[in-house]
DNA sequence: AATACAATGCAACAATGTTGCAAAATATTT
DNA sequence: AAATATTTTGCAACATTGTTGCATTGTATT
């Protein structure tokens, strides 16, 4: 599946700057989440800090990428899949986190059984976090 | 079912202080998970910031509150049920945050499905975290 | 009541996140 | 391709959240 970082921007209505192209290929390249810390750390001095902070919000507001609730409360963020678009996010998926090495996974595949809530409860929305020891550090 | 305050805090070890007196009455009286901020809000200029956060530290130690996921990964905390003991939390239930009062709800009764996950991967503990329209707020 | 121990408040600091505004970069128009 | 309009950036300043060391105060123990 190809992934055009220039046009994926462009289809937002994102005019395209350095710090926009060089975030969204840091999600691309990483195989599990972000915080802004790593962002900041693997761009090096290139930024500000105040613009990532913001790129992060407009990417989300768009629809690029999705905050995932972890257990610790760390705020980080994944690349959304296709189907998302302008502030409706679909990641009602699963959410891995690894005690060991600290990797976040989305666990696409994995789908969220349908619960059901108490009486007058509505759901708009399900996360589940689920933490543990990811495969790569079980050996 | 009594909740003597002061048993609570003798149980655990931990000397009797006016601010975990108060901390813990908070608790007990909330119908809802409580962030720092509300505790700073309802206990007034009583206790220093940090004795808050000390406070809140110690009863999570101890198993008599537990922190929780949020989908905008602010921290709150709620109280444990009994079962919890020092550092070993058995919160495996589902939470439900509510989009127009923010009130955070412990569904104790709602047991969290298995899920099967991908090869290699092995689950220590899964959070649910449901956002939408609590009981109160629907009318 | 005296001593030992633990918790608190204060100050200082670190990390994280936000806002306003001038300068620079991008997009649009001619 | 140059000029204009629009966005984005970097900087400074600030707000919020959370942490640490240490003297003082409060709680528990003998």
């Amino acid at each position: 599946m190809m992934y055009s970082i220039t046009e994926t921007l462009k289809k937002n209505q994102l005019s395209i700057t350095d710090s926009r192209k060089k975030i969204l290929e840091l999600f691309i390249k990483s195989k599990g989440a972000l915080a802004h810390a790593d962002i900041e750390h693997q761009s090096g001095t290139e930024f500000d800090r105040v613009t990532i902070y913001r790129t992060l919000q407009t990417f989300v507001e768009k629809g690029i990428i999705h905050t995932i609730p972890t257990a610790d409360n760390s705020v980080r963020y994944a690349l959304c899949k296709d189907e998302c678009s302008d502030g409706h996010h679909h990641d009602d998926h699963v959410h891995f986190m690894c005690d060991n090495c600290g990797t976040t996974y989305c666990l696409d595949n994995i789908t969220i059984p349908k619960l059901s809530l108490p009486n007058g409860f509505t759901a708009s929305q399900t996360d589940v976090v689920v933490s543990g020891v990811c495969s790569r550090c079980r050996l």
